[in-house]
DNA sequence: AAATAAATGTGACGTATATCACATTTATTT
DNA sequence: AAATAAATGTGATATACGTCACATTTATTT
C-alpha cells in the first residue's frame, strides 16, 4: 500500500523508517470506480490524493459547455485542486477516475502537520511542487507558442504510457484542440508516414 | 535594501533577526538599466533574483519571431528561468529588465544552503513556489477556456497595477493574442461604454 | 449475446483571430 | 529641440481551427 510512497519520497531525499511509519498514520485509503468523482465543482477539496493505483483527471466546464483537462495522474503522482485545498475555497475543478483507483487520501491540517513534524517532508513537497510548476509553466508556453499539430507530437512524446490508458478525446482536451481537430492530425500524421 | 525581502519572509513565516542577516551574506546587489538582459536563450540561468525595485519580464521567442511572455516580476516578486536554474541547462527564455531594476541574487547552491541552514526558509520556499502554481494553473485553464477578450479583462482585473507599467502589446504577449487583436478588443470595449 | 453507451471519423461550413501593410502617436536618445 | 526609435491604431485579407451533423467503430453494461 506505502511502498510506492515511501519509493517515491526517498527518491527525493532520506526518510528513516520512523518517520515514514509515522506519517503513514496520517492517511486514509479510498478507493473509486471508474467514472467515480473524486471533487465535483462546487465543493471544497478536502484531500489531496496520492495514487497507488490507476489514473484520475481533473478539468473545467467552461461557458460552452466543453471541459478542458487541468491534469491526468498515475500511479505515483499527487492530485488535487490545490487551489481549493489551500484555501477552502469551492472548487473550480472536477476530478474523476478514468480507470478503478486506489487512493491514499491527505486532509490540510494532517498535511500541515506531518510537514511540520518530519522537516524531510517539508523539503520533499517543495521539490515536487517546483517540478510540477516547471512543467506547468512549460505547458502554458507551449499552449502559447504552438500549432495544435505541434502541441499534440509534444504531448505524445512527453506522455507515451499515458496516451495508451487514455481516449483520444481526452488527449485532444489536454491539448487545448478540439475532438475532430484531432482527428485529422492524426491522419494526416499517419498519411505522411 | 534588505527590508522588502525580510516583509516578504517575514509575512509567511516567523524569521529571527539573527537568521535573516545571516541570509543577507548570501545575496549578491545587481542593477541593470532598462532594456538590459538579465538572461539570455541559451544562457544557463546562475541565478535567482529578489525585485527590489523596478519591473522584468520573462518570455521565449517561437519559431515565427514571435515572443511569449511567461512573467512579468516587479519589487517584492522572484524572477528565474527555474528549469534552466534547476537543471544547468541553458534556457530557453530570456529575462530583461522594463525598467532600471535593482535585483539581489541567489546562486543555487547558495539557495540550498540556505534552506538546508535555516528551516524557515525551505518553508518559505515551499509557499512561494506553491502559490506560484497555483496561479499558473489558472493562466493555463484560462488560456484554453476563454476568449481573447475574457482573457484580456481578467488580467486587467487580476494585476491593475502591471497595466499601468507594461506596453500594450506585452500585456497582448502575455496574454496570447496579437497587438493587433487587443487594440480592436480595446476599441470595442470602449465604444461600448 | 443483445442492448446501450462511449469514442472516433469525416464532410460542409463558420468564425475568431492572425497576418500584412501602412499611418499616426508617443517615448527616448543625442 | 531634432532626430530616431518604440508603440499603437486600423483596414484588407488569410487561415487554422472550431462547430454541427451524422455515420461508424469500439467498449461497457445487463
Amino acid at each position: 500500500m506505502f511502498n510506492l510512497l515511501y519509493k517515491k519520497i526517498s527518491a527525493i531525499t532520506p526518510v528513516n523508517e520512523e518517520e515514514f511509519d509515522y506519517f503513514k498514520t496520517f492517511f486514509i485509503l479510498k478507493k473509486l470506480r471508474k467514472r467515480q468523482y473524486f471533487l465535483q465543482e462546487g465543493d471544497v477539496c478536502k484531500y489531496q490524493a496520492f495514487v497507488v493505483k490507476g489514473l484520475l483527471r481533473s478539468y473545467t466546464i467552461d461557458g460552452k459547455g466543453s471541459d478542458h483537462i487541468l491534469q491526468f495522474a498515475s500511479e505515483g503522482w499527487w492530485m488535487a485542486d490545490l487551489s481549493s485545498y489551500l484555501t477552502n475555497d469551492p472548487s473550480f475543478l472536477n476530478i474523476n477516475a478514468l480507470e478503478d483507483v486506489e487512493l491514499l487520501l491527505l486532509t490540510r491540517p494532517k498535511w500541515e502537520q506531518a510537514m511540520k513534524e518530519i522537516p524531510a517532508l517539508e523539503h520533499y513537497f517543495r521539490i515536487i511542487i517546483q517540478n510540477h510548476l516547471v512543467s506547468t509553466q512549460k505547458r502554458l508556453l507551449q499552449s502559447l507558442a504552438e500549432t495544435a499539430e505541434e502541441k499534440y507530437h509534444r504531448f505524445l512524446a512527453t506522455y507515451p504510457e499515458c496516451v495508451q490508458r487514455v481516449p483520444q478525446h481526452m488527449v485532444a482536451s489536454y491539448v487545448g484542440v478540439s475532438r475532430e481537430t484531432l482527428s485529422r492530425i492524426r491522419k494526416q500524421a499517419a498519411e505522411r508516414k
